[in-house]
DNA sequence: ATGAAAGCGCTAACAC
DNA sequence: GTGTTAGCGCTTTCAT
C-alpha cells in the first residue's frame, strides 16, 4: 500500500500524505486527521526503502565486534541498539569472529547500508580504519586513532585500584595476564606497572593471551611455574579459566593465589568463588558511543573530538585473600591436593 | 558515484553497468572489461537502498530476540548473522529486552526493512504472530504455531536421558525448576514428568522462574525446603544460580544435591562444579533457521512446513553424583557448615 | 495550507 | 549484447 492509494482515498495529493508522517506540523489540522483516517484504514506505513533513496540517508546504524559471543560484547550491542531504537535507528550487527580479514570486508558492505558506524575493538589496521572513517561517520570504542571520535573505558585507574588492594591484602608478587595488544591492554598493562613499581612490588606480565576462558586455564599453568601470589587477568574469561584450572590443580582461590579480573559482566558473579574484577560501565559506554555517532551523522565535526572518556572500578568479591604464609610457600599446588 | 557516471566513463549505458553487477553473464566480457575498469576507478559500489527500491527487497534479514545478554541467544545471533552473509544478507538485530509490548512494536518496526524475519522464542500471542506472519516471511525459533514455519530444538529427549542419569545415579525424590511457559519448557517438563513416572521417582515441579542465575539463587532455597535430592533447571543460568546459593548454604554439590542444567552455552563450563548439562545445537538452529526463512523468502509455501526438529544431548561433567546416603539424611544444609 | 513535478540510484521489460 | 524507457515509493522545491 503506497502514499498515492491513502492520497486518493483521503481526497488530498501524495505530497500531503507524506507531510503528514513526516512534518505533520505543515498540515492543516483537519486534513491531517482525514489523512491518518485514511492511511490506518489502509494499514499505510511509509516504506523505508523508499524513504531513505529520497532522503539520502538509511536510518540505520551498524555495528561490528570481535565476537558477540563475549558477554562484554554482548551487552554493548544490548545497549547500543536499546539506545538507538527510541531515536528510530535500526541496528546492524555484525560478527567478525575475531578474523581480520573478515573484520574489514564486513566493515565496507556495511557502509552503504547505514548512516554512521560502530565499531567496538577493530581488528582493521589504522589505515584501513582511518579510510573507512572517511566514508562514513564512525565511531571506535577502545580505540585511539587521531580524527575519529571515540569512546574509549579507561582501565587504567582500575588496574591501579586493583594492584592496591592486592598490596594491601600483603601479596608483594604478583602477575599480570595481558591480552592482545590494544587501547584496553595497554591501560591494564600501565595501570599494573606504575603501581607494582611505585610499591615496590615483584610484578610479571605473560601473554599475550586470547580473551577467552581456554586462555585462561593455560595461562593458570604458567602462573603456577612462577612464584606470584595473585594475578591480574586481561578479563573475567580469562580470570575464570585461571579460577578453574587452579581448582583442578588443587591449588585454592583465594587461600594460595588471589585473582582479579575485568569487565563484570556476566561470568564474575557466575565463578566460584565470585571474581574480584574492575565492573565496566558496558551500558554507559554503548549510550555514550550512540549519542556521539549520532552527533557525528547530525553533522557534528568528528575531527576534533576529544575521546570520551569512562572509567571501571574495582568491585572486591571473593576470589582475593591474603596471600599463604611464607612458612606453607612450597605446600601448594599438587603437593596439597 | 552513480551508475550513470560510471556509464559514461565506460562508454556504455546505464542498463549496462547494472548489468555488471547484477548479471554479469549477460555481458559481452570485453565490455564487462571496460566497466569493471571505469567502476573500479572511481570507487563505485552500487547502493542497496536504490537497489532494494527497484529489485522490491532488501536484501536484510532481521532477528529480534527477548535478551541478547543470555549466552544462548547471544550464540544463536553469532550463528545466524554467520550463515546469512555468504548469501549476501545483513542482520538487523533487536532485542526487546524481555517486554511484550516492545517485543511487538520492534517486530512491527522491522518488517518493511527485511526480506525475512527470525523470531527466537517471541513473546507475542499466537494471534500477534499470526498476523506478522501474515505480512512478510517469518520463521520461529523454539515456538510452534500452525503454518508458521518453525525451528524447534526438542528438549524432551535431553530431558529424559538427564533424569535416567540421575535415577541411575541413585536419586529417587527430583524436582523441576520450570521456566516460563513455551515449547523449551513444554519440552523439558514433558520429558522429566514421563520419565519420572516411568521409573516410579519422586517428582515435584517448582517455577516458573526467569531464565537468569538470579532466579536460579531464589529457586535452591525452595528445592534445599524439601526433599530433593536433585534439581534438574529450566537452563543453565538458573542452574548456577542454584549450585552458587548452596554453596553458599554450605550445600555441597553433588555430594548432597545433584544439579543438571540446559544449554551448554558458555555457563556450563564456568561453573564449579562444571555443569551437568543438556547441550542444545545451538549453531545448527540458527543455521537451519537462516535456510529455512531464505526458502521461504525464495518463494517456497510456508504453510504446509514441518518444523525442524534439532535434539540435544546430556553432556555429564561435575555437578551430579550419588545422592547422600540415607542415614545422612537431615544432616545436610546449613546443619552441615 | 496544498498540489504538481522532478528526482533519489537502480532495475527490468522491451526494443533493436 | 546493448540501449531506451518506465518506474520502485517517497521527499521536496516551487508554485499557487
Amino acid at each position: 500500500v503506497t502514499i498515492r492509494q491513502v492520497a486518493s482515498v483521503a481526497g488530498v495529493s501524495p505530497s500531503t500524505v507524506s507531510r503528514v508522517f513526516s512534518r505533520p506540523d505543515l498540515v492543516a489540522h483537519r486534513t491531517r486527521q482525514r489523512v491518518m483516517d485514511a492511511a490506518h484504514r489502509l494499514g499505510y506505513t511509509p516504506n523505508p526503502v523508499a524513504r531513505s533513496l529520497a532522503r539520502g540517508c538509511t536510518g540505520n546504524l551498524g555495528i561490528v565486534v570481535p565476537d558477540i559471543g563475549n558477554a562484554f560484547l554482548a551487552l554493548t550491542v544490548k545497549a547500543v541498539q536499546a539506545r538507538a531504537r527510541p531515536d528510530g535507528y535500526a541496528l546492524f550487527v555484525a560478527d567478525c569472529d575475531d578474523q581480520v580479514q573478515d573484520d574489514e570486508r564486513i566493515v565496507r558492505a556495511m557502509v552503504p547500508r547505514v548512516d554512521g558506524l560502530l565499531l567496538a575493538y577493530p581488528l582493521m589496521s589504522d589505515e584501513t580504519l582511518a579510510e573507512i572513517a572517511a566514508l562514513t561517520p564512525v565511531v571506535v570504542m577502545n580505540r585511539e586513532l587521531a580524527d575519529v571520535p571515540s569512546v574509549l573505558i579507561d582501565t587504567t585507574p582500575g588496574a591501579r585500584q586493583a594492584v592496591e588492594h592486592l598490596h594491601a591484602l600483603g601479596h608483594r608478587d604478583v602477575v599480570y595476564l595481558a591480552g592482545s595488544d590494544g587501547y584496553s591492554n595497554t591501560c591494564r598493562l600501565r595501570g599494573f606497572q606504575e603501581t607494582t613499581r611505585r610499591l615496590g612490588m615483584t610484578a610479571a606480565v605473560l601473554g599475550p593471551f586470547e580473551p577467552r576462558v581456554s586462555a585462561g586455564v593455560r595461562a593458570a599453568d604458567l602462573v603456577l611455574a612462577g612464584s606470584a601470589t595473585a594475578v591480574l587477568a586481561y578479563n573475567d574469561e580469562v580470570a575464570v579459566g585461571v579460577i578453574n584450572r587452579l581448582a583442578d590443580r588443587g591449588v585454592r582461590v583465594p587461600g594460595d593465589v588471589s585473582v582479579v579480573g575485568f569487565d563484570g559482566a556476566a561470568l564474575a558473579d557466575v565463578a566460584t568463588p565470585r571474581l574480584t574484577t574492575v565492573r565496566l560501565p558496558i551500558r554507559a559506554a554503548g549510550v555514550a558511543a550512540v549519542q556521539l555517532l549520532l552527533d557525528v551523522v547530525g553533522g557534528a565535526d568528528p575531527s576534533g573530538h576529544t575521546p570520551a572518556r569512562l572509567v571501571g572500578e574495582l568491585i572486591v568479591q571473593a576470589s582475593t585473600g591474603p596471600p599463604p604464609d611464607r612458612r606453607h610457600r612450597g605446600h601448594r599446588g599438587r603437593d596439597e591436593t
